[in-house]
DNA sequence: CCAGACGTTGTT
DNA sequence: GTCTGG
DNA sequence: CCAGACGTTGTT
DNA sequence: GTCTGG
């Protein structure tokens, strides 16, 4: 759940929305797009200045046999491997949408996309760390995100959703406190989620792109 | 079945 | 099936 | 998360 | 998320 989402085409438009200092401007992280688990992705969070910054960080902790990109909210703060995150390096991932599959006994995975009601641009709950990318065997921030229970229509689809924050509590998450503040991982309203099943062409359209290929808005255009 | 771990470096 | 790449 | 590959020798 | 241990 959650396994992927997207971000908007011009990411310079986070750091107004997010109330950053950064403008974005050294970021080099691709166009409009599926973000997947191991790519980097712009999130916000507090520097030691205090101040909110943007900084590109890789999504998902490599573990031997398997990426830990999710974190469960309900037991985030008891986990010996979550736990100093949710305390000390909590962040914001900014999404436009997510994406699910909905889980069916056989056959294809019907793939939808996820978005909020009147709210163009949001921010997921996150967590981070230092970690070592197994590939370059150098350190690098990375984020997962926090999940709570799935609630209405979207149950109909998956069991798990992200916790997405309200723009009002975007202070409180990042601020540095004694205790986390999990009282602000409430459970998306059903009625706020516009829900859009994709069809197989569109399901396609907006996987991840590879590296050096064009986007999109090219596709048709290069192949007639 | 559930609970708990889940990797490394390097040090508040 | 499992692993890797996106 | 899903999609796609999944090996080796050795050079037309 | 997924695996292991109890």
């Amino acid at each position: 759940m959650c396994g992927r989402y997207e971000t908007p085409e011009d990411k310079r438009i986070l750091a107004e929305r997010f109330s950053t200092r950064a403008t974005l401007q050294d970021f080099q992280l691709g166009r409009i797009n599926e973000c997947s688990p191991g790519s980097v992705q712009p999130v916000v969070l507090l520097n030691d200045e205090g101040e909110r910054e943007i900084v590109a960080m890789r999504w998902g902790f490599t573990l031997p046999d398997r990426s830990l990109f999710l974190a469960r909210s309900e037991g985030a703060a008891t986990s010996p491997f979550w736990k100093e995150m949710i305390i000390e390096r909590r962040c914001i991932v900014p999404a436009t949408a997510f994406f699910e599959w909905q889980n069916t006994k056989s056959g294809p995975k019907p793939k939808y996309k996820l978005g909020l009601s009147g709210r163009d641009l949001f921010g997921m709950a996150g967590i981070w760390a230092s970690w070592k990318n197994p590939k370059t065997l150098e350190l690098e921030p990375t984020f997962a995100i926090l999940t709570g229970e799935a609630n209405g229509a979207m149950r109909q689809i998956h069991d798990r959703q992200p916790a997405v924050l309200d723009p009002g509590d975007y202070e409180e998450w990042l601020a540095q406190d004694d205790r986390p503040p999990l009282h602000l991982l409430r459970i998306l309203p059903d009625e706020h989620l516009t829900i859009t099943r994709l069809d197989p062409v569109e399901a396609i359209r907006a996987e991840p792109l590879k590296q050096d290929e064009p986007p999109p808005a090219q596709r048709g255009f290069l192949f007639g």
